[in-house]
DNA sequence: TGGGTTACCTTGACAGTGTCTAGTTATTGT
DNA sequence: ACAATAACTAGACACTGTCAAGGTAACCCA
């Protein structure tokens, strides 16, 4: 029986990825140096590289997080839902809230320059679960890949949604639909709102 | 009368933005550092100094030409289209075209972090000048600013094709789409022809 | 109990970066 | 022709990511 003495490796480990989040949080994700989360997790400067091979690696667990909640945030969305119609808005709707009240750790998931899922398999794994989900519940044959005719409607709602979460996380919208992130959402929502006509009609 | 002697100003600027393109093209924004631009142009480390204030001012340069070679994409193809909904298909078309054709000027000219536009009038100039231009291609009003209720299919078309080229740009739908620009334009296409046929169904 | 292997962490160094400051050269207007 | 100004260079600073080498403490097996 191992007792804990001061800080164990999962604990240092913890602290490291806690400031990475920290930093991403105040600063944006340029903030987010290895020396300096080092500094802010009380370890030397070198310290993170015993758990993390480089700073790709720190991104790419960060997305892989960042992956997990999406799916939290769309599941919960989806449970609330009583017919097909509902849960797609609901799907659609809590994409972008997750990318509203999370700018830092979207960005990081879908730019390939920063975490290249390539190379990091068990952020991909959880990247892919999202898009299963996704396709899923937009009723999409189970298991299709991608080169599916039957995922033509599936990318086109995904492209949608995260078109509009981009443009308005960078501000391509102005300040028209307000500064505030449930302003923002609920402008989302009519946006989809009329996709989402359209499509049923 | 002056005589060009060896080179003037406009050469030296040109050649820091001439030198800032080869870097970007070459390995991505990350490889567009100050020091390789004026290395490149052959002049000395400080000398891009004098021509703009700071990086992002050169960046926020390259964003500006990209908006401008984007609107050319796009009034070149609308002139091709016959019909309402031809110049529609057309404009999305032209939107992934350009994005697929300039990959790093695309990312540029859609983060803020990287160019604020607020900072940058002349580019924020003609970026708007852009969104003008689908604004009323798509049929809103004339000068129907952003919160207008007109806008809301407008800005459901432009997040749909914007989206698209992100998650093409960002390697999200795979290589299930083909590894070619061409083979992946074919496919944008496809999903934004579904879009379209639902949108006037 | 002792010795060695290993995981964990530190310190030091290197080349690279953006940008400030100061100095130098060339061009221009009068 | 001369002073002012623009164009450019050189040096320095603090910062970055990462390689290399060293140290320390815990663990395993005799």
């Amino acid at each position: 029986m191992t007792v804990t003495k001061s800080a164990t490796r999962d604990d240092v480990r913890a602290g490291i990825l806690e400031a990475s989040i920290a930093l991403m949080n105040e600063g944006g994700l340029g903030a987010l140096s290895m020396r300096e989360v080092a500094r802010r997790a009380g370890v030397s400067h070198q310290a993170p590289y015993h758990y993390f091979t480089d700073r790709g690696a720190i991104l790419a667990e960060l997305a892989g997080e960042g992956f997990d909640k999406l799916y939290d945030y769309m599941v919960s969305a989806i449970g609330l839902a009583r017919d097909k119609q509902a849960r797609n808005r609901a799907l659609g709707e809590a994409y972008i809230r997750f990318a509203l009240n999370n700018p830092e750790v979207f960005r990081l998931m879908f730019r390939c320059e920063m975490v290249d899922l390539m190379n990091y398999p068990e952020a991909k794994e959880k990247a892919d679960r999202c898009f299963q989900l996704v396709a899923e519940t937009l009723g999409a044959p189970i298991g299709a890949d991608k080169t599916s005719a039957d995922l033509v409607p599936v990318i086109a709602a995904w492209s949608t949604a995260h078109g509009l979460a981009t443009l308005m996380l960078e501000g391509k919208l102005g300040e028209a639909f307000g500064d505030t992130n449930d302003q923002r959402e609920e402008a989302a929502k009519r946006i989809l709102a009329f996709t989402a006509q359209q499509f049923t009609k």
